[in-house]
DNA sequence: ATGCCGACTTGATGAGCATCAACTCGGGGT
DNA sequence: ACCCCGAGTTGATGCTCATCAAGTCGGCAT
């Protein structure tokens, strides 16, 4: 990281903000308070295969999905054509809050696509209201899931900003390794990135043609190396490294 | 903007995105729905002078404010020393309640500092709490307006990173104009700056010096004036071509 | 006034990355 | 096997903006 050239910028901000990191890679959902699974345990399970939508962008709200397993790309469709990816939503999160919150009959700005195979539990947006009015615990658990949600994606955008965009994918990496990561016998990291080049590029405001760059760099120096979706990271710090702040 | 050879990048995205104006823009506290109004009477109002921190970054979360007149800065502070301006909450708005939900001890992410004359409500984290559990209605509230502020934050990341600092510049002047800013006789938009161009940098994720050199191109281009911190706006029309998308 | 200090501006330079274009690679269908 | 098409790569070019540096301006205290 010293041999580069890189840094033209200030090093880069955000530090003591515990827990950007931890909002990012803690599977939240997952170890759930146990209160929200009161308004899971009120919808139906539905399975989706890879490629399978949601819900489209500009349909209407019509209840709020919780995935058990599998993710889900969040996208948004540009003016120009391009799709950016907002979010990669993993086991235990939740799609499409909006419909609970909006009220009357909102439509869904951004669309949610299974990537893999994706089973959810869809609660419509009635019997959600339903539970949500007679069990507080539940809609204060609810916010409080909201509420981290908001805090973070509020960081992400200032972070987000102001540092490069080798900074940016290097953070990126960094996030998918609780979801589709796993260690080697010999140690190292290695991830299956679930989506294409282009989706990463999108995903962190960059270009494909940048991305290729970039791991062309991060293997320059050591730091990753790539093989189709396939990642190897023989130093996890290297790459926390290139972050240079959480 | 015709004239311009500006533009190098795809002229720019997130279309299709109805609401992410008005969400930004829309005094939505002052119209409340009178629920959190409810929230808001439990608490005890306090007035800080402009400069006053309602609260440093790092200070235990002890309960959330209702703004009720003034604006409060919203900042997180860098690892390089410097400030990064996240928001500027105005009247009618919420700031603190993420850290109130997130449970127990937190503490808080970002300083929120008054602008200018700044009158709150202060509502104690418990205080709030034993309302919240009372009363399903404000908790709802409640959580519709940080939903609404959690998608805005999500989509502005997007928006943000994927167009020109010219582009932010013009949505930032853009969304002040609603609690900054005035009309005059003669039809023109004025706005009164809250903030130094410091903050106006760190706020668009760019540096003071770039911000001169905008104002000069903005200048150049008939589409706003700058005289300290007043801008006179001719066409309002101008500047939103400048966005290009919404 | 005068001096001082921070906020702001202006200039020069080059790094980072978008863009356009041409290419290679890999998978699926007939 | 072949073609085909999209995904990914590589290369050349130059725009945008960060950076360093040297100013100017304005407010405030002495």
């Amino acid at each position: 990281m010293r041999d580069r050239t890189f840094g033209k910028r200030t090093p880069l901000p955000i530090s003591a903000v515990p827990g950007v990191e931890r909002l990012r890679d803690s599977p939240q959902g997952a170890k759930s308070t146990g209160q929200t699974d009161i308004l899971r345990a009120a919808g139906t399970t539905r399975v989706y295969s890879a490629g399978e939508p949601l819900f489209q962008q500009g349909d209407p709200c019509k209840g709020v999905f919780f995935i058990e397993s599998g993710t889900v790309a969040v996208r948004i469709r540009t003016a120009s054509g391009g799709d950016v990816l907002v979010r990669l939503a993993e086991a235990g999160e939740l799609v499409g809050s909006r419909a609970l919150l909006e009220g009357g009959e909102a439509n869904h700005l951004k669309a949610a696509v299974a990537i893999n195979e994706v089973r959810t539990s869809f609660v419509p947006r009635e019997a959600a209201l339903d539970v949500l009015e007679i069990r507080p615990g539940v809609i204060l658990s609810l916010l409080r899931r909201i509420a981290r949600e908001a805090s973070q994606a509020e960081l992400m955008r200032a972070v987000s900003m102001d540092c490069s965009a080798r900074a940016r994918f290097a953070r990126l990496l960094i996030s998918l390794r609780h979801h589709h990561g796993w260690v080697s016998d010999n140690g190292d990291l290695f991830l299956d990135l679930p989506v294409s080049r282009k989706d990463l590029a999108s995903s962190i405001g960059t270009r494909p043609e940048t991305v290729s760059r970039l791991i062309e760099a991060f293997e320059a120096d050591g730091i990753a190396f790539f093989k189709g979706r396939e990642v190897r990271i023989p130093d996890l710090d290297g790459l926390l490294d290139e972050v240079e702040a959480i």
